[in-house]
RNA sequence: GUCGGAAUGGCGGAAUUGGUAGACGCGCUAGGUUGAGGGCCUAGUGAGGGUUUAACCUCAUGGGGGUUCAAGUCCCCCUUCCGACACCA
C-alpha cells in the first residue's frame, strides 16, 4: 500500500480551481415573465460585510465558516442559495492613512480588497463572485445618492443645526467613536461642541415600526432588547409650564405626571435656546454663561458620570406648575439633556434620585406626594419611587393609587389645555454628515437663488474628485476641489457650490443587502421582480457589536424604501445570528498584546478545512471561544485520518453494493452511519450546532476506523462516502476530495443524505434501572415491551433486588425507552 | 445603578422535552510500531473508597434552600465573571 499522506497544499487549491473555473456557487436571477413554479425554494444566506483594511482577521475567517456551513447545507437539502460578498470599503481607517502617507484611499483600499478577495478564495467560501461590489465603486454609490435624494424627496432626509464633537487641532468634525475620554483620538486635544448644519435622517419616524416589528423577526433576544432600549420609548405626559414673567410656555416631559403636584423647581439643559434670554436682566447674567460655557465644553463623559455631584445655577425666573398655580424657580443644570424631551423638566424631589440629590444640593424643597414604605430608614424614606396613594396634592386625586391619579391628572391637563399624553423617544434622528473625504458625496448644490437642490438622478453619481490632500482644516478636505465644488444649479443653471461633506459609511451599508440580489443593473439600483424573489435575507450573520447601529440602520432603510414603494419587504433580515469572539489566551486579540492569530499564517499551515472546521469544533459559534493550537492539531489529525480511509478504501477499487440486510460489524457501521447522518441533519436544521455535528462525523470516523478489519468493504465504503457527504459543509476541500476519491462523484451536486430510519430503530435497548433514583443496574430489553414487562425486568436486575431487598416497594415509575425507577421505603 | 448572558473533569465543551452527567476533542498515563524522535495504532483517564480481579459504594454540574419518583435542566436567595446601556425625566 503506498503512502497516503493528507495534504491540503495539493487538495485545496484544486478544488478551488473548479469551484472557479466552472463558477459553482453562481446563481441566476428570476427572469421576467418566467414562472417561477415548481423551483426550489430560495435562501439569502448573509455574512455582514467585511471593512477591507490590511489582511482578514480570525473574526472574519469565523464568521464565512459559520456562513459558508449554513450556505453549503441550504444548498444541499434543495435550496437555490444566494450567497454573495462585497466590501464596505468607505471609511476613516483608509483616510487617515492617506493623511499619514498621502497614498490616495482609493489604493490602499484597493489593495486590502485585493488581499480579502485572494483570502476568501483560499478559505473555500463558496461565494457567488459575479455579484460582487465595494462601496467606493461609482456604479454603487451612485444608488446610494439616489437614495439620499428618494429620502429628500419624501421629506426624511433634512438639514439642521446640530452640536458636533469638533477638535479645535485637527480643526475637523470628529466620529463619536474617533472621542476617547473627551479627546481627539489623534492628538489628544480636548473635544469642543460645535453647532454645524447636519444632515439628518427621520428614522425618529419609524421608531414604533422599528419597535413593534422586532416581533416579526427571528433575532437573538438580547439584540431585540438592546433595540429596544435603544429606541427607548417611554410613555408619560406633556406638561406644560408658564413664566409668566416673559410670557413663554415650556413644556416638558414626564413619566411620572403623578407626582405632579411634588414639582418644587424646574431645570433646563444648558444647551436650551432660550436660557441666554431667560436670564437677561435678571442679574444672574454672568454666573449663567459662565456654567454654560463650562458645561458645554465638558466632555460627556464626565458631564454623564453618575455619580457626579449635582451642580446647576439659578436662572433668576420663574414658571407656574400649572396644577396648582405655584411659582417654581428655573435652574440650569447639567444632568438636564437637550437631546431627550424637551431639554426642560419638572423636578419633583421627592420621587426622583436626581431631583432629590439637586434639591439637596441647593436647598430646595423636598415634599411628598406618594406614600410609601421607608425601607432605607432614611429620615423621611425620600426620594422614594414606587407606587402608592397619592398626599399632599389636590384633594380629588389625595387618595388614590397614584397609577390612577397618573391618568386623572392626565385628564384634568388635557381638558384645561395644559397637557396632554406624550409618548417620548431615546433614539434620535440619525446625523449622517461627516467633514470626511473618503465616503459617499452627498449629492446636493447649493444655489444662492434656488436653495438646496439634489443633484438630479440622472446625473448621478456625484462622483468623488480626487485632491492632494487629504489633511482635515476646518471643512470637508472636497472644499479644496475647487473645479469639482464650483458648478452649475440644476435647476436654474446659475452658479451654485457642491455639498462637500460626505455620508456616515453606515449608509453604504444599510441597502447593500439589496444591490446585491440585482447587482450589475446600470438603469436602476434593483428591479423590483428580482429583489421580491430574492428578500428577505433568509439568514444574516454578523458581530454582535452592529446589534445597534447597523441593524438599526438597515430596517429603517427597508421601511423607508418600502413606503416608497421600491422594495415590498418590512425586515431586511428575517434570521439573525451573532457569533462570539475567538480570544487567545482569554483576551482579545490585539497588535499590543501581541496575541494576534493569522488567519494566513494558519491557513498556509494546516490548510483552510482544518482551519474552518477547527473554529467550528471549538465550541457554540454564538460564544466567545479561546483559540489553541492543540485544538486545531486535534482536528487536523481527524481530518487527516478521514481522509486516509477514504483514500484506502478507493485504491481498493470499487466494492460490489451493499448487500441488501447488512449483519454484524457491518451492520453496526451502516447503523452509526444512519445515526450519523440524523445527528448532523439534527444540529444543522433551525440550528447552528456545528461543534457537535463535527463531534459526530469523528464518531463515525472512529468507528470506520474501529471496525477497519471486521467489516465487509461495502459498507465501509458506505460509511466513508456519508462521512464526507456530512463533512462537506465543514470542509468542503477534504470532503469534496475523499468523497470523489471513493465515488468520482462532486459531493456538492449531491443531496443531502436521508438518514433511513429502519437503521435507527433498534430491536432492544438498554433500560436504565434506578431505586429512589439511582442508577442500580442496566438491563437488556425489547424495543416493544410493555410497561409491566419493563417494570418485571427492572425488579429483576439483580443489583436492584439487592437495594430493594429489605424495604418496601411504595412505586414504580415506568418511562418506556429510557428508564424504571423503583421507589422503596 | 439598570438590563441581558454565563458558571459542568487538568482544559475546550456535550447532555435538543425534567429521565444513564462528562459525547467529541485537547492534555495526560501505559503499551505497540521505530535506531531515536515525530507520526501513527491500542488501552486507560471526574474525585474518593473498595476487593486478588471483578462487582460494588459514596461524592460530584459556582454556593445555599425548594418542587419532584427523578434536577446541570424548573422555582427562590446568594457569589463570581462577561457584555450592553448608563443623570433618558
Amino acid at each position: 500500500m503506498p503512502d497516503h499522506r493528507y495534504d491540503p497544499n495539493d487538495i485545496e487549491p484544486r478544488w478551488q480551481r473548479v469551484w472557479a473555473d466552472e463558477r459553482t456557487w453562481e446563481v441566476a436571477n428570476p427572469v421576467a415573465g418566467q414562472s417561477q413554479a415548481g423551483e426550489e425554494p430560495k435562501s439569502y444566506v448573509l455574512e455582514m460585510l467585511p471593512y477591507p483594511s490590511g489582511e482578514p482577521h480570525i473574526g472574519h475567517l469565523k464568521v464565512y465558516s459559520v456562513g459558508d456551513a449554513v450556505a453549503h447545507f441550504h444548498r444541499r437539502t434543495g435550496r437555490r442559495v444566494l450567497h454573495p460578498m462585497g466590501y464596505d470599503a468607505f471609511g476613516l481607517p483608509a483616510e487617515n492613512h492617506a493623511i499619514k502617507t498621502g497614498q490616495h484611499p482609493r489604493a490602499s483600499t484597493d489593495a486590502a480588497i485585493a488581499e480579502f478577495q485572494r483570502q476568501f478564495r483560499n478559505w473555500g467560501i463558496s461565494i457567488d463572485w459575479s455579484r460582487e461590489f465595494a462601496t467606493c465603486d461609482p456604479a454603487y454609490y451612485r444608488w446610494t445618492q439616489w437614495i439620499f435624494n428618494e429620502l429628500y424627496r419624501n421629506g426624511l432626509a433634512y438639514r439642521k443645526e446640530a452640536a458636533v464633537k469638533w477638535c479645535p487641532n485637527d480643526q475637523t468634525v470628529l466620529a463619536n467613536e474617533q472621542v476617547i475620554d473627551g479627546r481627539c483620538e489623534r492628538c489628544g486635544f480636548e473635544v469642543e461642541a460645535k453647532q454645524l448644519e447636519q444632515w439628518m435622517f427621520r428614522i425618529t419616524d419609524y421608531a414604533d415600526r422599528l419597535l413593534d416589528d422586532l416581533d416579526t423577526i427571528e433575532w437573538p433576544e438580547h439584540v431585540k432588547t438592546m433595540q429596544r432600549n435603544w429606541i427607548g420609548r417611554s410613555e408619560g405626559a406633556e406638561v406644560v409650564f408658564r413664566c409668566e414673567e416673559l410670557g413663554i410656555d415650556y413644556p416638558v416631559f414626564t413619566t411620572r405626571p403623578d407626582t405632579l403636584f411634588g414639582a418644587t423647581f424646574f431645570v433646563m439643559a444648558p444647551e436650551h435656546p432660550d436660557v441666554e434670554r431667560l436670564t437677561a436682566g435678571t442679574g444672574n447674567e454672568d454666573a449663567v454663561r459662565d456654567y454654560v460655557n463650562h458645561a458645554l465644553n465638558e466632555s460627556n463623559e464626565l458631564r454623564g458620570a453618575a455619580d457626579k455631584t449635582k451642580t446647576g445655577v439659578f436662572l433668576g425666573r420663574h414658571v407656574v406648575n400649572p396644577v396648582n398655580g405655584e411659582a417654581i424657580p428655573m435652574y440650569v443644570a447639567d444632568y438636564v439633556l437637550m437631546e431627550y424631551g424637551t431639554g426642560a423638566i419638572m423636578a419633583v424631589p421627592g420621587h426622583d434620585e436626581r431631583d432629590h440629590a439637586f434639591a439637596r444640593a441647593f436647598g430646595l424643597p423636598i415634599r411628598r406626594v406618594i406614600e410609601g414604605e421607608n425601607p432605607d430608614g432614611d429620615a423621611d424614606g425620600l426620594p422614594y419611587a414606587g407606587d402608592g396613594a397619592l398626599v399632599n396634592s389636590a384633594r380629588e386625586f389625595d387618595g388614590l393609587p397614584n397609577r390612577e391619579a397618573l391618568e386623572a391628572i392626565v385628564a384634568w391637563l388635557d381638558r384645561e389645555g395644559k397637557g396632554h399624553a406624550s409618548v417620548n423617544y431615546r433614539l434620535r434622528d440619525w446625523l449622517l454628515s461627516r467633514q470626511r473625504y473618503w465616503g459617499c458625496p452627498i449629492p446636493v448644490v447649493h444655489c444662492g437663488a434656488c436653495g438646496i437642490v439634489p443633484v438630479p438622478d440622472d446625473q448621478l453619481p456625484v462622483v468623488l474628485p480626487d485632491v492632494s490632500d487629504y489633511a482635515p482644516k476646518g471643512r470637508s478636505p472636497l472644499a479644496a476641489a475647487e473645479d469639482w465644488v464650483n458648478t452649475t444649479c440644476p435647476t436654474c443653471g446659475g452658479p451654485a457650490l457642491r455639498e462637500t461633506d460626505t455620508m456616515d459609511t453606515f449608509v453604504d451599508s444599510s441597502w447593500y443587502f439589496l444591490r446585491y440580489c440585482d447587482a450589475r443593473n446600470d438603469q436602476a439600483a434593483w428591479d423590483p421582480a428580482i429583489l421580491h424573489a430574492w428578500m428577505p435575507v433568509d439568514q444574516y450573520i454578523g458581530g454582535v457589536e452592529h446589534a445597534i447601529l447597523h441593524l438599526m440602520y438597515a430596517r429603517f432603510f427597508c421601511k423607508a424604501l418600502s413606503d416608497l414603494g421600491h422594495i415590498d419587504v418590512q425586515e431586511p433580515f428575517a434570521r439573525l445570528f451573532t457569533q462570539g469572539m475567538i480570544t487567545k489566551d482569554g483576551a482579545k486579540m490585539s497588535k499590543s498584546r501581541g496575541n494576534v492569530v493569522s488567519p494566513r499564517e494558519i491557513v498556509e499551515r494546516y490548510g483552510a478545512d482544518t482551519a474552518r472546521a477547527y473554529i467550528l469544533f471549538i465550541g457554540p459559534p454564538d460564544q466567545d471561544a479561546d483559540w489553541s493550537d492543540e485544538g486545531l492539531e486535534g482536528v487536523q489529525r481527524f481530518l487527516s485520518r478521514l481522509w486516509r480511509l477514504s483514500a484506502e478504501a478507493a485504491e481498493r477499487g470499487a466494492p460490489g453494493p451493499l448487500a441488501g440486510d447488512p449483519a454484524g460489524p457491518d451492520l453496526d457501521l451502516v447503523r452509526k452511519a444512519h445515526w450519523a447522518i440524523e445527528k448532523v441533519t439534527g444540529d444543522l436544521t433551525g440550528r447552528f450546532a456545528f461543534n457537535t455535528a463535527i463531534a459526530a462525523v469523528m464518531e463515525l470516523t472512529n468507528e470506520i476506523s474501529r471496525l477497519r478489519d471486521d467489516a465487509g468493504a461495502a459498507a465501509r465504503r458506505f460509511a466513508l462516502e456519508t462521512a464526507n457527504s456530512l463533512l462537506f459543509p465543514f470542509a468542503p476541500h477534504v470532503a469534496a476530495d475523499g468523497y470523489h476519491l471513493l465515488t468520482g462523484e462532486r459531493v456538492w451536486e449531491e443531496p443531502w443524505p436521508v438518514a433511513d430510519q429502519a437503521y435507527l430503530a433498534r430491536d432492544t435497548y438498554e433500560l436504565v434501572c434506578q431505586v429512589n433514583g439511582k442508577v442500580r443496574d442496566r438491563v437488556e430489553v425489547a424495543a416493544d415491551a410493555s410497561g409491566d414487562a419493563l417494570e418485571a425486568a427492572a425488579l429483576a436486575a439483580p443489583n436492584v433486588v439487592a437495594h430493594v431487598d429489605g424495604h418496601e416497594v411504595v412505586k414504580v415509575v415506568v418511562v418506556p425507552g429510557k428508564l424504571v425507577n423503583v421507589v422503596v421505603r
